[in-house]
DNA sequence: CTGAAAGCGCTAACAT
DNA sequence: ATGTTAGCGCTTTCAG
């Protein structure tokens, strides 16, 4: 391993000053910076960061908080690996590099706050936070900077979708093409993980406006983000109300197993049943027919987590959460009534 | 920041002592060492793992090599999000923590090697290498212990799946519904990324015993592993050969893509064409006919490959590499001929 | 402008 | 069984 001090032997210089010099510190020559500069690339030196990270107490590590409670397929979320990836390179630009938090590291029960201090990280991003969200309220009030890009943690800036605003877009869509049953199919939903709840509230709100018929008898709530729920769903929906003619899902998975119900049954879709979804995963441009979603856009979210973290990272104070809108893909599974 | 001098004050034991206690290396009694203990657990201190890092020469940190060059999705690839998952549980358990590598880091250019040991990471698994192969080659000579679960890199044991034996496996099943006239759409392939190349040699190879017909121009290579490209791989195909019913993709997406083609031109999926795929995609049993297709053992191939990696850790030998065999998924896809 | 001294938190190697 | 000494590689005073 070549350290600084193989550099002071070689330059004769002390080891302070190869620091001062690396780094752009004290204030020294440019001649003998150029000089140390050039003796470190030769030698092939690299800082070593657990050493650095003892003294400046800056370990230029980012802890992930990324739980895999999603078809326990974890990276594969249509949202949450592609916000991870975005966020990654955000931060590696600025030299930290990313760390998978965990609750069971070393074989023990621990908190994430736990490994945080453990690996010292200066900043902690979660991504989800699975059943984990009371433990980040904690996390939140231990001065280590946070960012959240989906729940909604007490004490944590978080960057989500205009959930509210998608809700009544569907809504506002529907009516435009004439519906005037409809039906909401959501996901699950907590105090912290609320995109399904606003979704919800979103639509309803827009429906209501428009003096439709709506309550809870049209809110069919699953366990779980899989198609079979959303199958089952429908099943409950149709049977208590079969004059249905939109239908709107908080994900793609549940749509097109709510849609798998209404053919079994021989509905048509969307000539007798109309569906929106959301996330716009891979196969819906590819099912029958193709389906009308909502993209979140990841790599903003991305973005505008890693610039609060950043943010904080610099000593600012706490920013203030952001919304980012979706992008409504209009496709092939809302019938227009009108005509 | 409680250390384990707090530990010494509070105790009266040096600071070695404590050490000795917490790590159970030196010969303490076991008086004393519950007495550290439960006052280490009392004023709640966490090792610091620079500090130790710094003493041991061991970080306790891999670093993942996660090129994300499927899709632009990154952490949604069907195969590698599956494998990073497992992974990361794999070695959490045993006190490791997982850190991206990438030869970005710091805003300049750099190498994976250098991001090693900037970092000095305990060892690397090489999740997909991108256009970095050749590189990797370097850092498989640099004494860390490398573990590959996709590319085949000299130098470093892998963990991948069988794909000439799913290769022969689709040839036979072709065969035995009856079918004569095989044609194979092929994912990007190169020297070190083989799985396309290898699903390729399996499946010819049974078409040769069965002395089909076969050769390059029933095999049409993509650029990309996304549904567009298998769209024009089988206009291409189809034009110079309107003969094929059996179809064999390197991938799903492809597949989908090529089935879309026979269906713009007239042609019934299984009905006319039949068509197996690799990867079991979220889609691959949604789509129109259900594709028959190959699931990679991706918490299989994470295991093994974590198990390679701790022995490596352990100071024992480079491992073989090791094949692991794809399930067989038959849906319907693959129409029988014989009857 | 440069260097000497000191210390970050921990552990290895010796003493005692 | 426990303590002393020393040092990992780096940076931060503070002197010169």
């Amino acid at each position: 391993m070549v350290t600084i001090y193989d550099i002071a032997k070689k330059t004769g210089y002390s080891a302070p000053t190869i620091s001062k010099a690396l780094n752009g510190t004290g204030g020294l020559s440019a001649a003998t910076r150029k000089k140390i500069i050039d003796v470190a690339e030769e030698i092939g030196y690299k800082p070593n960061m657990a050493a650095r990270a003892l003294t400046t107490k800056k370990s230029f590590l980012i802890g992930i908080i990324y739980e895999d409670n999603y078809m326990k397929a974890g990276f594969e979320h249509p949202l949450f690996g592609g916000i991870l990836n975005t966020f990654r390179t955000e931060m590696e630009n600025s030299g930290y590099d990313l760390i998978f938090l965990s609750k069971t590291f070393g074989s023990g029960k621990a908190s994430y706050l736990d490994h945080c201090i453990h690996r010292d990280v200066d900043g902690v991003v979660v991504i989800n936070s699975g059943e984990a969200a009371e433990e980040l309220i904690g996390l939140a009030q231990s001065e280590i900077p946070c960012v959240s890009t989906n729940d909604i943690i007490p004490g944590i800036p978080y960057v989500v979708t205009e959930n509210f605003e998608a809700g009544r877009k569907a809504a506002e869509h529907f009516i435009k093409n004439g519906h005037k049953k409809f039906a909401y199919i959501s996901g699950p939903a907590n105090e912290y993980t609320r995109a399904s709840t606003e979704r919800l509230e979103g639509f309803k709100s827009v429906i209501r406006e428009n003096h439709f018929d709506f309550d809870d008898s049209y809110v069919a709530p699953c366990p779980s983000w899989f198609r079979d729920d959303g199958f089952e769903a429908m099943r409950q929906l149709y049977e208590s109300h079969a004059d249905i003619t939109a239908m709107f899902s908080s994900n793609d998975s549940l749509a097109v197993g709510a849609m798998n119900y209404c053919k079994s049954i021989g509905l048509a879709v969307p000539d007798d049943v109309s569906f929106i979804g959301f996330d716009d995963e891979m196969f819906s441009s590819y099912c029958t027919p193709p389906l009308t979603t909502f993209k979140q856009k990841r790599e903003e979210i991305a973005e505008v987590a890693a610039e609060i973290l950043h943010n904080r990272l610099a000593g600012l104070p706490v920013s203030d959460s952001v919304r980012i809108s979706a992008n409504f893909i209009e496709r092939s599974s809302v019938k227009n009534l009108n005509i």
